[in-house]
DNA sequence: TCTATCATCGAACCGCGTTCGATAACCGAA
DNA sequence: TTCGGTTATCGAACGCGGTTCGATGATAGA
């Protein structure tokens, strides 16, 4: 009944208590503990499920260009987090610890090891694709990014606050803020997310363009 | 007595407990909430409070290059975030709510407003270096980062569990893996940290040289 | 039919952040 | 001096959530 994690994965999602999950699977509290020894490790094991489905529906063609392909797996991580912002905190626990995130891993690697890069280059380069999708799209979870859960009072309010504290900043002390602020206040999440990745990347075709 | 957050800071650091801290200092628990409106307040204070100290100890020379000024303060942030790993979490949540962590963000695009960019372009740039440092670095709070907390034999447990795990992978599914299982047992955090960051900085810089 | 493993259950435990009403300590005004 | 109100402190009690535990039923091989 490891259908459990399927449950937790379409239906209430995250905020989900253990008790709230057995109501939902008529069954006990205490029997989710033989299957699995803690929360940790449930949704550990929900979040690497449903990163192995948005493993296997990517698909990465043999001769396309090994960076865009590396590209296509990170959006297709970051939209994945986006949807469901409980799969950040706990991809960032365990990544490189359970199967399909270790698949993933090499998945990435073995489209640099289509590049002239010594093994440490793309360990690295590997390390710090995973290392910015995962961490960037982890801070949809916290702060402003659950903006979508509040009400619409609530939503105003809060957006309200914000604009009033970022345009009581003094263009003489914090020149970057003022020039930036019309580009925050209609920025999309995942444009930035796109450009920061874009530029690794593009670092990364540097070094290896580097070496023949 | 927002010395609280110094107490906070420096003594037990994280894992801190309401309670705990109430009785360090020699208090009720009902008090601090006069201070503070919740224990994410507290936290979020003394963390941008450190943030304020590490960006007052770099000093960013005006005749510098830019790109190097920014890796400095990145650098720098990871430190901080490396010494006291409940940084991360915490930055994550609030970055850019908060002075001192809105000051960073202006401090690091002060620097790229000396590159020939556009508006845009500095305002992804910024946003993807702070996502990387915060995100990459606020990883080290979970999983086996916290290795050093862990008495010896637990260490050595974990550390043997790992390796088992890792020459388990399969040379012939796993390619990668096999390639970079050497270079994973070597590294140090840091190192990893600093060539993703390079990579990032790379990128940044063609993309400055390109608008000549 | 007996027995041992598998599987389930929910009451109870525990620690946590948080709330609340009571209560001083201080201070300007009458 | 006295009084009302703000400032500041306290800790018992609440509610919630993960986890433990012993009991109990199913299932199957001997």
């Amino acid at each position: 009944m490891l259908g459990t994690v399927a449950l937790l994965d379409e239906a209430g999602a995250d905020a989900l208590t253990f008790r709230a999950l057995a109501a939902r699977l008529g069954g006990g509290v205490g029997s989710i503990y033989w299957y699995v020894g803690s929360k940790d490790e449930l949704v550990g094991r929900a979040a690497d499920h449903v990163l192995g489905e948005v493993s296997a529906a990517t698909t990465l063609p043999d001769d396309a260009d090994p960076v865009d392909n590396v590209r296509a797996l990170a959006m297709a991580v970051y939209e994945a987090i986006a949807r469901r912002r409980w799969l950040g905190a706990y991809l960032m626990q365990d990544f490189g610890f359970q199967p399909n995130s270790m698949a993933l891993y090499d998945r990435i690697g073995q489209q640099l090891q289509r590049l002239p890069l010594t093994t440490r280059q793309r360990f690295h380069a590997v390390s710090a694709v995973i290392g910015y999708v995962v961490g960037v799209s982890a801070e949809l979870d916290h702060g402003p990014a659950a903006i979508e859960e509040m009400a619409d009072d609530e939503r105003e309010a809060f957006l309200e606050r914000l604009r009033t504290t970022w345009r009581a900043v003094d263009p003489a002390t914090h020149p970057f803020l003022a020039e930036v602020t019309e580009e925050f206040e209609q920025h999309r999440d995942e444009d930035l997310f796109a450009a920061g990745l874009d530029l690794l990347l593009a670092g990364l075709r540097q070094q290896a363009s580097a070496a023949e």
